[in-house]
This record gives structure tokens, sequence and C-alpha cells, in this order.
DNA sequence: CGGATTTGACCCGCGC
DNA sequence: GCGCGGGTCAAATCCG
């Protein structure tokens, strides 16, 4: 088995805090466990499954394992990938909408809504780090109820992949994010390099006016020179979440803590302890010095 | 120039 | 049936 289970490790692993018995395959171990918290979105449940910080919010009465599924790397052989039907009821008529917006042709979704699989994580702001999926931002929502927006990703490590996450701030604990995991990837992990190809294109700042200032103050250069690694993590923890001076300690904090850690991270599990990371997470692969050293030490 | 992000608009699911 | 809110699209913009 083993590598075929690329998405399920990415995922799950990645989702499991204190899951750590098998953390010894450092690179799909997109979260460190300390940092996870366990959560249960739908039902207000501390855990699901004996899998802290994974919580399935759709209807399925299955066990980890079927819960899980969905995630797989496409399951490469039997099953075929369940596609249609888990990903976005709204893939297939998003793409046929036309330029005029034509409505009503493509086939609604089998599945409602609330019955998609989802795979929800919470994970420490600070603690996140992204997984090894390519992921590309393609929209962001304030959520009502909610000072933070939400963030919509997509899997860009492949063209066809509906894999889709979407990233928000806890409005309980702002120092949490709530990470839901939609859909399959219908095509293995990437590799390292791989990933690296389709690694999100890292943002700087607006020049604009307070967020400039604030941006660098929050976020020094990191150790990873992970370019990504401040934009993603601006937009949500700081251009939305109302906690800078906060975040600026923490930042600063862990970027003392993180000198060398990109090598650390790689070989212990957890990619890192850089709040750099957790910008990766939020819709952005590796950031490419890391993805090179973790190349390096991977192959 | 290619690819990623931003952001307003559009569309749909769902509750009332 | 209607309206709200969430999810996605796609043009514009940015950046290496």
């Amino acid at each position: 088995m083993g590598d075929d289970n690329w998405d399920l490790y990415a995922v799950v692993r990645g989702c499991s805090a204190g899951f750590t018995a098998d953390v010894d395959d450092p690179l799909f171990s997109p979260f460190p466990p300390s940092l996870l918290q366990e959560r249960d979105v739908s039902g207000e449940k501390e855990t699901a499954f004996g899998f802290p910080g994974l919580v399935e919010t759709s209807s399925y009465p299955y066990g980890l394992h079927e819960l899980c599924k969905p995630f797989y790397a496409m399951e490469l052989h039997q099953e075929p990938p369940l596609l249609p039907a888990v990903g976005d009821p709204r893939q297939s008529q998003r793409q046929s909408r036309q330029p005029q917006r034509t409505v009503s042709q493509a086939p609604r979704s089998t599945r409602r809504k609330n019955q998609q699989k989802k795979v929800v994580c919470q994970v420490a702001a600070h603690g996140v780090r992204s997984d090894l999926w390519a992921w590309r931002k393609y929209g962001q929502k304030p959520i009502k109820g909610s000072p933070y927006p939400r963030s919509y990703y997509r899997c860009s490590t492949s063209k066809g992949c509906q894999a889709r996450k979407q990233v928000e701030q806890s409005r309980a604990d702002p120092g949490m994010l709530l990470i839901t995991y939609t859909a399959e990837h219908n095509h293995p992990i990437p590799t390292i390099r791989n990933s690296l190809a389709g690694s999100t294109r890292p943002k700087l700042p607006p020049p604009t006016s307070a967020d400039g200032e604030n941006r660098d103050q929050l976020l020094p250069p990191s150790p990873l020179s992970s370019p990504l690694a401040d934009s993603v993590e601006d937009e949500l923890l700081l251009g939305r979440a109302p906690r800078q001076g906060e975040e600026a300690e923490e930042e600063e904090e862990e970027d003392a803590l993180f000198s060398g850690m990109d090598t650390v991270a790689v070989s212990s599990g957890y990619l890192g302890e850089k709040s750099g990371f957790e910008d990766q997470f939020w819709g952005s692969p590796w950031p490419a010095s890391f993805n090179a050293a973790a190349a390096d030490m991977a192959i």
C-alpha cells in the first residue's frame, strides 16, 4: 500500500492531531500534531472516530476509512474516482457556463450541497503548514457571523483535479484555522519537485498605507524565504483579523525559533514550525526554498 | 509571457 | 416562491 494513499496522508495525517504514531512520513504530515486541535464542526463533539482534528461534516455515517476515501489519490486501482459525485456539484455546470452565463443546461449535482464529503481540520494558525498539493486561490468571501473571510482554494497540481479546500479563521478562537477539504484529488500526490512546479506565486503586500507597515513588522523575512508564506497569512491573519499585535509577537517568536527549522521540519515530519508554512497552507504550496530543500532530502 | 491573486458578479442550495 | 448566504467564475491586475 503505502504510496497509493498520498492524498489520504496528505489530508488525514495532516488533520490528525496526536495521531503521531505514524509520523514516519514527514513529508506527508502537514501539520504538527501538537498544533492540531479537534473539533466537530457539525456536531459539537470533540472528536470524530478517534481522529482528533479530523471531522466530517457531511452526512456520512461511515467510518474513518470511508471518510477518508475521497481523499485517496484517485485510488489508483479499482475504485473509479467518485469525482462527479463528490466533486463540486457545480463544477460541470460552471464549466458549461458560457460567457453569457447561460443557465440551466448543466446537470444538477446528484448530491446535495450538505451531503458532499468534507473533512474539516482545525489547526493552530501558527502551526499550519502546507501539504504537498499546490493550491490556487479562486475566491474569497466574507462569512456571515464571522469577522474573518473564507478563502477558497482548488488544487492546481493537476488540471482536472477537483480537490478543494476552504480556509477560514475560527471565530471562536482566532488563533485557529478551520480548513475544510472537499472532494478528492484525481492524481497522485505530486513529488516535491512537482509541487514546486505548481507552486503558488508569492504575492508581496501591496504598498498600501498602514497595511504595508504592519506587514513589514509582522512578517520578517522568512528563513525559508518563502514568499508565499507572507502573503497568505497576511491575507487571513492580518488583513482580516484584528490581532495584529498579537500576531506580530508570535511571528517574531516563531521566526526566531525557526532558524534552521526547514531541515528539522522535514526530518521531524513537521515540515517546519515557521509561520511561513501556515501561509502555504492558506492556499499556497510549499515555499520554493523549502521545496528545493525538501526535494534534496527526499530524493 | 505565463501563472497566481484579487474581487465583483453570478448562480444555486436551502430555509422560511 | 422568495431571499439570504455560500460557492464559483472570470476579467483585471500583479509579479517573476
